[in-house]
DNA sequence: CGCGATATGTTCGCTGCAGTACAGACAGGT
DNA sequence: ACCTGTCTGTACTGCAGCGAACATATCGCG
């Protein structure tokens, strides 16, 4: 069991006390955990789970924008004063977070000065990638996109596999199915990964980490020197 | 001379208080505010100026991701307790703006709580104004996108003609230089503008709502909605 | 006026991805 | 063992946008 970086980056006693107020909750893949524009009722300190922020778009289609897994937390919205989200959250790894619903958490903003200090600076690094991500789907091929995906995925799962089907992959980064398997195809051939009906293995990271587009990077470059 | 929309919302007390610390400022078209996570040594608040956020990618290329006019604020970083972002500032329609310097700034917002929950609620509007520009760009073609832009520059510019070359709007876009001849060409052979030699004209613009993609309705409703 | 600089228009080949269809591979249930 | 549903691979057409080169049009300036 991990623990939460957000939280455990606060002293001891309100960390202490942050953690007394919520409940351990097991999730499971393919929770939806909120809808978008629906009110919000809990935020959800990751530990060893991750869940996907989702834009809907024309009705239909979905587009992965975010990843939080226990380098972040879900329900940013609360701390700036709005009580839902455009986005929608759905648990995309397994595995257990902490809970707390949106008026005890409010309740603790207020308490914990230092909380809202580090939620701020955690919602300036999610813009930012915001940014990065915008910018790597307008320049940046499938297969950077993808190679991309798998570390930032790998990075919150920290075990080497999961699983992922290409159908599933081409919802989350918002293309046709076979154009996963084509760039899927492309990064297998390299030996950086293998994968099997859904289960995917990367085998070679550092040689992925090469492939993949500078987005990566700098992505994780901004989230250490703002937060780690 | 407008007034800021941000600061309009603000009891007569604040507003005040405020803008006597602000100095009154005429920016012009391509100045820089800000280059990519440089020190941030003002904020501004436009009035009938308007500024862009461009992400810089792979050293070379940028890409336009916000546009704030006087329905905003530039500088939301500092408000997130960061003094610097990733994004460069430039001016892209000239104009006045009210400008304040970081430290002064910082101070209002200790003492001013309803200005910390509006710009709070700003920030939520423009990370989901990004979420919709990132859908954007990875399912609309570049003729819908091009119309939302001019759309948005138009709510900003609040005249109906502006000195944009196709080679700067493809520097905003993300594309080339002949991508934007293109797709102007289509908006004009319809009778929704015309342009010469770097002069656009919007001649119709409930028909260039119509063409555009919904994500220009929907950030506007966005705003709206959490500000209006 | 003539010149250079800037802005726009057009063309060509190429690539990446959309859309669609279909075939083979494998898993789990009965 | 068989059937069925799911996952993956392959093949095709069509289009949008890239990169590059070149042609034309317009403006400002000497």
């Amino acid at each position: 069991m991990q623990s939460n970086r957000l939280l455990a980056a606060l002293r001891r006693k309100d960390r202490d006390h942050l953690i007394a107020a919520c409940d351990e909750v097991e999730l499971t893949i393919g929770d939806v955990l909120w809808e978008p524009n629906k009110r919000i009722r809990h935020v959800y300190f990751p530990l060893d789970s991750f869940i996907s922020q989702l834009v809907p778009v024309d009705a239909r289609e979905n587009l992965e924008l975010a990843l939080v897994g226990n380098e972040g937390m879900l329900g940013t919205s609360l701390v700036l004063g709005v009580n839902s989200s455009m986005l929608q959250a759905r648990v995309q790894g397994s595995g257990a977070a902490l809970r707390l619903d949106a008026a005890s958490f409010r309740r603790e903003l207020e308490h914990i000065p230092a909380l809202r200090k580090q939620l701020n600076r955690y919602i300036y690094v999610l813009q930012n990638q915001l940014a990065t991500t915008a910018a790597c789907i307008n320049f940046h091929s499938l297969d950077l996109r993808l190679a991309r995906w798998l570390l930032m995925t790998h990075d919150r799962a920290d075990f080497g596999s999961f699983h992922l089907t290409h159908k599933f992959l081409a919802q989350m980064l918002g293309v046709r199915r076979v154009g996963i398997t084509n760039a899927a195809g492309l990064l297998q051939k390299r030996k950086l990964l293998s994968y099997s009906r859904g289960h995917i293995t990367i085998l070679n990271r550092a040689g992925l980490e090469k492939v993949s587009c500078g987005c990566y990077q700098v992505s994780k470059d901004m989230y250490e020197r703002v937060l780690g």
